[in-house]
RNA sequence: GGUCGGGUGGCCGAGUGGCUAGGCAGAGGUCUGCAAAACCUCGUACGGCAGUUCGAAUCUGCUCCCGACCUCCA
């Protein structure tokens, strides 16, 4: 059985075998939100995504440095204007009280879908030093020119001389020249394909800092080329982001690490596809979107309902990262329903005892083989959804003995116990979900609550009042409670 | 127009030369006072047209359709 890690990286176009740079340890950088508005469930995706990877390479036993930067500078709109000055100047706040408001609805978006925090989250404004020494390193270096006190990346020269831009996104010079936009100072340019790696601020310009050049802002692209490199060194293991990203952000941030330090930065390059919603991007002008709060609370013309945080997370894991996914009410109604499957058959699962005789037989063989599937699986590549696949069968196994269907012949309480353990550790170490069933804070009383209730309903059917019980279990059942009866008893749940 | 990724059973979604995931929905059965839940069985799908092959959904060519990116984007 193949146990290694194979990762597909997109500057190579391959799976590869991973190998962290410095055994035992994992470097890993992910583009991290603008803060200007509310978090896009989009971008909620994709940190999903990379939430589990991280938590998969902790599983793995991996001491990782998970950096995820907040972008409050630098990333303009098509007419010039940073957008976190816009954000500020059309609520009349300051630049930094936007992305602080942003920032901690995104962490609240973030604990909800039980994302765990990075290990460092740096912000573009807190790292201007950094920023500005890069791009001096760069001058030096001969990669970058200075005019008027803005300095552009020199790309042709890069190209000329290294050859290797446009490697991750398979894009040309020639077209880039063809094809690029008219924009604000691209006369200041020498090449159209070049970018601002520093900004002179305009007068109204708020966000501004001194630099060497006179007053101005870092390029968009340069804060993660300056922070990866400060928290992870100028070689590290992995680097994330939306599929989007790739060009020109992904692009130039390594033209800036060539230029810098001659190192391309990240060995594995990963990218997320993208969330669509009805079969096409999502897009506030259409009306074709929905937001995470909107999704859970299910008010948006585009659901029937409100799908839980985890619901939603279960529903994204159904997905490879690497592939679009499609929200749709339908899907994600057949998400909720395979969500509690999953919890209810863990649930279960936890609470069976081996009756003995401990013997190895058929059976146990045949789980063995499922749970290093599911190994397997998470290893090609972090395919989430053949994980889930192969749990599933699994979930077969635990509801035939848990109901009696099958024998708990030729099964050893020790791989019982390993079932269990991968179990617990599937679900909520490595895929992060939490179970909603296990109701909150007043969940004692209420577990009294319903045994009391259940019990009564075990005297009425003894006495086979079937009104009285029935009644018990229809108006439980309008109360979203709802009640399963079995062999060994009655097990209720919240729907 | 350029670049890239797709089109899989009623829906979602893996897979990728023969052994042909999984979830949801549906049908039949077991169980049940009746249900629900659970379990068992079932559908034999891979856009179209050619080709390669003993064999293709999987490879090649052509074609149709969809989506993303092309300096706002996770």
């Amino acid at each position: 059985m193949d146990h290694s890690l194979k990762i597909y990286n997109s500057l190579s176009k391959e799976k590869e075998i991973f190998q962290p740079l410095h055994p035992g340890r994992v470097g890993m950088y992910v583009c991290g939100p603008t803060v200007y508005s509310d978090v896009h469930l989009g971008n909620c995706r994709t940190f999903v995504s990379f939430d589990v990877i991280y938590r998969y390479l902790l599983h793995k036993g991996f001491k990782v440095r998970y950096v995820r930067n907040i972008t409050d500078v630098g990333h303009l709109l098509d007419d010039g204007e940073d957008r976190m000055s816009k954000g500020a100047r059309v609520s009349q706040l300051e630049p930094m009280e936007v992305a602080q408001k942003y920032s901690n609805g995104f962490h609240d978006m973030m604990r909800m879908f039980n994302a765990l925090p990075p290990s460092i989250e740096p912000r573009a404004t807190g790292h201007i030093p950094e920023q500005i020494e890069m791009v001096q390193t760069i001058l030096a270096n001969g990669y970058a020119y200075e005019i008027n006190g803005s300095v552009y990346f020199d790309t042709l020269k890069f190209i000329q001389e290294k050859g290797i831009y446009g490697m991750l996104s398979g894009r040309k010079v020639d077209e880039l020249i063809a094809e690029s936009r008219e924009l604000k100072k691209q006369d200041e340019k020498r090449h159209p394909a070049d970018f601002a790696i520093w900004m002179k601020a305009s007068e109204e310009h708020i966000m501004r800092w001194r630099s060497p050049w006179g007053e101005g802002f870092p390029g968009w692209h340069l804060e993660c080329s300056a922070m990866s490199t400060k928290y992870l060194g100028e070689d590290f293991d992995i680097h994330g982001g939306g599929n989007d990203l790739k060009f020109p952000h992904h692009e130039n941030e390594i033209a800036q690490n060539m230029g810098a330090c001659r190192h391309t930065g990240a060995k594995y390059w990963l990218h997320t596809n993208m969330l669509l919603l009805n079969g096409r991007k999502m897009s506030k002008s259409d009306g074709n979107t929905i937001s995470p709060v909107e999704l859970f609370s299910g008010n948006s013309p585009h659901v029937s309902k409100g799908y839980s945080p985890m619901v939603v997370r279960f529903f994204m894991l159904q997905t490879h990262y690497r592939s679009t996914l499609d929200l749709t009410d339908e899907a994600l109604q057949a998400a909720e329903k395979g969500y509690r499957r999953l919890m209810e058959a863990n649930q279960a699962l936890q609470g069976l005892a081996h009756p003995g005789p401990d013997i190895k037989g058929p059976l146990d063989e045949e789980i063995q083989t499922l749970m290093g599937q599911v190994e397997e699986e998470i290893n090609d590549d972090f395919n989430t959804p053949k994980t889930l696949a192969r749990l599933f069968e699994l979930v077969s196994k635990i509801n035939s003995l848990k109901d009696g269907h099958l024998s708990f012949e030729g099964l050893t309480s020790s791989t019982l116990d390993q079932l269990k353990t991968l179990f617990r550790e599937f679900i909520f170490d490595i895929f992060g979900l939490q179970d909603e069933a296990q109701g909150g804070g007043d969940s004692a009383a209420l577990d009294g609550l319903m045994q009391l209730i259940i019990e009564m309903r075990a005297d009425a059917r003894q006495r086979k009042d079937w009104p009285t019980s029935d009644k018990i279990r229809d108006t439980l059942k309008e109360l979203h409670i709802q009640l399963k009866d079995s062999k060994e008893g009655t097990a209720w749940v919240k729907e």
